[in-house]
DNA sequence: CGCCAGGGCCTCA
DNA sequence: TGAGGCCATGGC
């Protein structure tokens, strides 16, 4: 097991603290809020729309589309059965890409209605769920030790040279299995870390002066090495 | 204004 | 199998 995966998480944690993700409703409210996961079987659907809800969008555009489903009452398996995909795709407005989006929820509710169990391979067969969606819907919804691998993740992974971001999806998630603890909660905290550092400080255009993994960071140290002048 | 956000699918080579 | 186009709103 390569120690400095675990070392990182420790890092981060540090650094930002518990994430508590994913957020969901509180029965009788319409704001989803980081409760430490879901509870119920609605919570656990509420996670699955979220995770396609939140397809290369914004969590906040997301959480909007999901006040106004929870507005209509329509965060269920039955509910989004039953209302035609346009005024699905129109309280759903917010979250961009509505129209697949719509036709997306449809399907995810269609195999909640007519599956007791969610395996991994059950949602990859769906359309519009690829593997980081059948992941996160796994881990956060399922509690189903599969560690979610996004595109923060192969950024920062691949600064750091622990990943090589042009690996498969597939590599990369059994990379990090590998080398964690098979523990749900590590699981969801480091991908949640992951992403909170990749918005805060492992942007596109790093701020590595406020960056704590520096100093395994290979991205930043050929940096200094370029600024002092002993390269190139 | 331009850029990008916690992807996935399709097409074409 | 992999690179590129497409889907779309909202925050900065």
């Amino acid at each position: 097991m390569d120690g400095r995966f675990l070392k990182v998480y420790e890092l981060l944690r540090r650094a930002h603290g518990p994430r508590r993700w994913w957020p969901v409703t509180p029965p009788g409210e319409t704001k989803p809020l980081y409760t430490g996961g879901p509870r119920s079987d609605l919570q656990r659907f509420e996670v699955a729309a979220g995770a396609i809800l939140t397809q290369n969008t914004a969590w906040t555009n997301a959480a909007r589309a999901i006040e106004n489903l929870n507005r209509l009452g329509a965060i269920s398996p039955g509910a989004i059965g039953r209302m035609d995909v346009q005024s699905l795709a129109l309280a759903i407005r917010s979250a961009g890409y509505f129209n697949q989006k719509a036709k997306r929820l449809k399907t995810i509710a269609a195999h909640f209605r007519a599956n007791r169990k969610m395996t991994r391979e059950g949602l990859l067969a769906l359309d519009g769920v690829g593997p980081e969606t059948a992941d996160s819907i796994m881990l956060y919804g399922f509690k189903a030790p599969f560690f979610v691998v996004d595109a923060y993740t192969r950024r920062l992974f691949g600064r750091l040279d622990l990943v090589d971001p042009s690996a498969s999806y597939e590599e990369i998630r059994e990379r990090f299995e590998r080398n964690l603890p098979r523990r749900v909660f590590v699981y969801k905290e480091y991908h949640a870390l992951i992403v909170e550092h990749g918005k805060l400080v492992c942007r596109k255009a790093p701020l590595c002066e406020k960056c704590l993994l520096k100093k395994l960071c290979l991205m930043y140290l050929e940096r200094k090495e370029t600024k002092q002048g002993r390269i190139g």
